[in-house]
DNA sequence: TTTCGGACATTGGACGTCCCATCTCCTGTA
DNA sequence: TACAGGAGATGGGACGTCCAATGTCCGAAA
């Protein structure tokens, strides 16, 4: 044995490396030839001929591919360089929270922690780049999420929707998506954990109040009542995690 | 063989979602089992028995949640829960930034704006928990920096120790990963681009300024020279880019 | 008795092949 | 011209087979 079977595989890196070597080896491949998003890749077939690896093989790291986000695969068409998509990260944030929370839940406080940081911490800058459009939108989605107040319906999408708009003036995708990311993941604990009683009224209120702050362009202001937004929802998530 | 798993795949849903659905069913597994970090999951042979779906498709979505950090598999012994491990986010992101740099690099420089934000939002808090082990884990963090500087050493692992350092005091796991997934992407793109000339004294003195901020307990100050230290930062991988 | 080494079982890794599912596109028909 | 349906391409999935890595355990040697 050991007759440093060079190549690709000279068994000394252990397969975790190895597989994650044919993953990179996509990748580059993806660059090298200067895919860009929406362009297609070779198929399965193909790809397991140029890179020497058997097709399953390939698929495997197609797969890991596409939940990394870096590819879609469409049944029966072919696979695609994907558009930026952090949905991947959903699934497995989601089971570290849960997984926490058998214990003490500290990883899905961590997880507020950090929407609280970056939210608290942005509204300045994203004051500073807010236009009367934006403004606009925000106002919009607080009306609608008024009006789903007052007709008993849950406001999770409308609240979604605003913290999305809040960041929109920072063009910043990857922030739009990361928060993306732990608002679903902090939904996803909370309905496996079974919501509590909700005050609509209250958190509608709240969004309001967070919304004047803005409009006023008061940085302070906005900031700290995100922050208090921020700890209502701890509270709100250890309770139901105690019960 | 399904007697089972009752109807999970009737063909209606896209092929995506029933790939997606295996995996959950793999987390719920764990999750309803009360596995626990560093707890075995059944073998491949078992999985695929007992989900009732080949063990070549199973393959594929226990290495996706390898990917995502749920699980870690280790030749010829197991499969086990794995410890919060955001490693897997680096390759996609990485990715993700080296696609973009070939246009304008935007996704690239949007990463540095939530390092920025997340680490100048954060150190006020840091600060406030700051103790005096902390502090001196910091200090001879720069003290290593320095002797490397000076004997041209590259800096980015005293760097990235450093940052990490900063907001140990939070006892946020969520979050030092996080910005660990940032700072390699940042680093990886940098290599990838080739680094341009470095100045080994002046990037110790930033650490340094930023350091002597914290540790006289000023959060504004040390908020602002984190601020300066990622437009800094911002710049040169804007001048890297443009060669 | 202790220690070291190798055989062995277990478990994941890789591949090939066959067939199914789904999509797009094109062709033929009304 | 418009729509229905089929052909072809492509990914999805399932086995079966063999390879490789790892831990365990037992026996030989010191």
């Amino acid at each position: 044995m050991a007759i440093a079977s060079q190549e690709v595989s000279p068994a000394r890196f252990s397969a975790q490396l190895r597989s994650n070597a044919l993953q990179t080896r996509i990748m580059d491949l993806i660059l090298e030839r200067g895919l860009d998003v929406g362009d297609a890749l070779p198929t399965e077939s193909e790809l397991s001929a140029e890179l020497g690896v058997g097709r399953n093989t390939v698929r495997e790291s197609l797969k890991v591919l596409q939940a990394l986000g870096v590819i879609e695969i469409r049944h029966g068409f072919g696979m695609f360089v994907a558009p930026n998509n952090f949905s991947a990260l959903v699934s497995g944030l989601t089971f570290r929270g849960r997984l926490s929370l058998r214990h003490k839940g500290e990883e899905a406080m961590e997880l507020i922690d950090v929407r609280q940081a970056l939210e608290s911490g942005l509204i300045g800058p994203a004051i500073n780049l807010l236009t009367d459009e934006h403004l606009a939108d925000l106002r919009s989605t607080m009306e609608a999420m008024e009006t789903a107040a007052k007709n008993g319906e849950p406001l999770h999408d409308h609240d979604a929707e605003f913290h999305r708009r809040l960041y929109a003036p920072l063009n910043n995708e990857l922030l739009i998506n990361l928060m993306d990311v732990f608002w679903q993941v902090y939904r996803k604990i909370h309905l496996a954990l079974g919501t509590g009683p909700v005050n609509l009224e209250q958190q509608t209120q709240d969004h309001w109040d967070i919304f004047d702050a803005v409009a006023n362009k008061d940085k302070a202001l906005a900031s700290e009542r995100l922050q208090r937004h921020f700890d209502g929802i701890r509270l709100k998530l250890k309770d139901v995690a105690a019960a």
